[in-house]
DNA sequence: CTTGATCTATGCATTCTGCATACATATAAA
DNA sequence: TTTATATGTATGCAGAATGCATAGATCAAG
């Protein structure tokens, strides 16, 4: 049985980090929430068609189309043509390898000072509880790609990475 | 000195933690993310300007009007004259209070549901590391309303409520 | 009673989104 | 080979939500 208050304090402590993570992220790259998510997922996997990161992004197939466009208007992603002509293979320029580096530096930051009043063993009791949420919350690879969006492979690498360990359990 | 690695998980704990919630309470009351939060707070608060809710939602003072334009023709919210006759109170109808404990029970059920895989014990550690991580997120009263702005005031009464309690604090 | 501040409301433009559809390419079947 | 079906991308169109600038109403102070 879960207590509902720590249910409560929960579910404000996400919505205020995300407040917080979202108007970081989105002002470093413009065209709405989902911009951010789409640079940092490019540059995680690049030469992925559009259609996979319509679905790691939760979009619709024709936002992720326009959205697409408006990255690579800014010059921040290229499309190039794959073994399979149907689909375009996604990559970051070197301006969008920057912006993506940028945007992860934001979030890092957002992230250690909402930590920064816990000790390093608060820090890792928490980190503990927090693995266990994130593996139990991971019903497949297209949620784990969902729920990693933003992450940042390098602090968090997949082989410890509780929701991708998650998927390879299936 | 804060870890990376538990930055970046905790990051995506809260980001998957909202993406559920704003599908869960989106459902419940259409009209965008902002319109549950609006049906909760002005339950938490009625009476209460529109004005004062806009700097709740974080949403411009037009942006405001026209949820509650939208909410007003669904029959879920009310504009009442106040004694200063510039302003207007909001208040729940009928239907709007039931609206609103819909998305209290969904929300609570969401979180119940990601909480459900720890014991009692490590629910009560999460609680108190998350007390202190609500605490320090506090800046002033906006600060608390806009964290507060979904909150289910019955799990979490007031009094002991970290956020509030860091405002009163000031 | 005048001036300035506060609160609400609206016209307008913009951004982001999804649905339906068209088009190109791949895959499989006849 | 030819045909049919599935898959991936792109676009026309409409709808939802938002912000800025502005107008109108009311209050508070001098």
């Amino acid at each position: 049985m879960t207590d509902d208050r720590t249910a409560n304090l929960l579910g404000a402590l996400a919505l205020a980090l995300t407040d917080r993570l979202i108007e970081e992220t989105e002002t470093r790259a413009k065209h709405g929430a989902a911009a951010p998510a789409a640079l940092v997922s490019i540059g995680m996997a690049p030469g992925e068609p559009i259609d996979r990161l319509a679905r790691t992004l939760a979009l619709s197939h024709s936002a992720t189309v326009r959205l697409i466009d408006r990255l690579a208007a800014d010059g921040l992603v290229a499309r190039r043509s794959l073994p399979d002509g149907r689909a375009v293979g996604l990559h970051l320029t070197r301006a969008g390898a920057a912006r993506r580096r940028a945007i992860l530096e934001g979030r890092r930051q957002v992230l250690g000072e909402a930590l920064a009043p816990l000790s390093a063993k608060q820090q890792d009791n928490l980190m503990a509880l927090v693995e266990t949420l994130l593996g139990r919350m991971t019903t497949g690879r297209q949620s784990a790609d969902h729920i990693c969006r933003l992450c940042d492979e390098d602090a968090c690498p997949q082989e410890s990475c509780p929701v991708e360990c998650a998927v390879s359990a299936e």
